[in-house]
DNA sequence: CGGGTTCTTGACTAGTTTCAAGCAAAGTGG
DNA sequence: CCACTTTGCTTGAAACTAGTCAAGAACCCG
């Protein structure tokens, strides 16, 4: 307990049942690694929609792994002006940063329920001392973030409004295809107009005429938060730039 | 050789006498660490101003160190739009991506002469695993960067030009004096506003614009890429936060 | 002392935000 | 079950911000 926000739910999903490690895209255990990644693991936490269990400015002792949701990681300005970082996924890390750093430089919040397995920071040393491949492991997924936001970067200094847009839903889409959350091409996304405004650095109303422009171009379609890609070549095309998928990855 | 570009220069800086561990916010290496980082240091490379030593869809045999000089990661749309994603500086590591990731998703150019220190990638395995503290330095190292690109992500999509320029200006300084290359609230800066306005994700005649508003404000002076900090105060003020400096940080 | 790069400036155009208002869907409580 | 509130989406107009074009000035290098 005293974990903070969430409701701690005990070790309901044990590693050796893990259904993210039966994702054909993520890389499997050695059995030494599972026994000491069930021991890693301290608890699994549920948070509600809208709840930010990791908070700017704030010491973390633990760090999460996603393990069913959507969560984003944001910077709020003192003024309230808030900037969407990236999103996590199931198998998607967060918080590292607040265990290598002194404090979190962001928070991160909850977009629909969501269940998280939680390691405390104490026990990375450990992890690091015994498991070379899971330290690697580790740097693997801090480099991958990190290279998402660059591309991000790229998008809110260098893209247009409607490229930027596009770039987003595809890169969404992208990983929650990963993630196994999307068929045919669609998805429910979890999340309104005014998180994409917050994530594409644009006002809410200049979303909200751009996403009419790219539904115009019939690339996409976007009503009560399902999306579908119906024209994947002419979405590729706008965005400017298609990205890899499934490429196998770590996870712990 | 076939190194790629630049000069190799062999091991010219013996790691026992490294610069840059003499920096009193730099980790001291025990006896143990420096003998292995003396063999993982495969060569020392001498760069020239403009030349790109890592390319975007490239692999990278190397991960590279800034020993002394300014460097600066960047992506490039089709169409030759350009976004610089940061700065490194001495005792910065680039090229991490590359050798954990498929390819280099950015390249890097050098804005000074540039001497690096380069390891070559085949041996990051063994620092692994024979020296878990070293690898925990790359973790912080990879963690720090994202930290950086995080807060600059928040410049481009919620601070305006003014507060962006500020930000940027400070950000770089702040850095630039913990590697030593400030006093006296001054320094020589080597990018012109071309390379600002490609960080700032504006034009250059903006740019150049918000730079004579900044100047106005009596905080900072530049002239002749000589970079001073008058009023302090003044500049955090318009930026909107000031920043964290001379905390001690590892290095490799 | 040229010739190139960088910096500066003004005028015009395009893109974006803000303000304001209306609508639709979902949730709440008597 | 129906007002009532809340949240999210949509739209138009006005104000502002930023980009583009163009040209000249300043600086830097050989």
């Amino acid at each position: 307990m005293a974990l903070g926000p969430g409701r701690t739910n005990g070790q309901a999903t044990p590693c050796e049942f893990c259904p993210l490690r039966r994702r054909p895209n993520l890389r499997p255990f050695t059995p030494d690694e599972l026994a000491f990644v069930k021991t890693f693991k301290s608890d699994e936490l549920r948070i509600e929609p809208g709840e930010s269990f990791l908070r700017e400015g704030t010491q973390s002792e633990y760090l999460y792994t996603v393990l069913s949701g959507w969560a984003f990681r944001y910077k709020m300005l003192d003024d309230g002006r808030r900037q969407i970082l990236n999103y996590a996924l199931p198998a998607d890390m967060v918080g590292l940063q607040g265990t290598v750093m002194r404090e979190m430089e962001h928070s991160v919040e909850a977009l629909t329920p969501l269940t998280l397995c939680v390691f405390p920071r104490s026990k990375l040393w450990d992890l690091y001392s015994r498991f070379p491949s899971l330290a690697f492991d580790i740097t693997w997924l801090a480099a991958r973030e990190e290279q998402l936001i660059d591309s991000h970067l790229v998008s809110l200094g260098r893209r247009t409004a409607l490229e930027r847009t596009a770039y987003l839903l595809l890169h969404l889409y992208v990983r929650a295809e990963e993630a196994g959350l999307a068929k045919n091409n669609a998805i429910q996304f979890p999340f309104t107009q005014q998180h994409l405004a917050d994530t594409l650095g644009m006002s809410l109303v200049h979303t909200n005429k751009t996403l009419k422009r790219l539904l115009a171009s019939q690339s996409v379609r976007w009503h009560n938060r399902m999306f579908e890609i119906i024209n994947r070549k002419l979405l590729v095309e706008i965005a400017g730039e298609d990205m890899a998928e499934n490429r196998p990855r770590p996870f712990i």
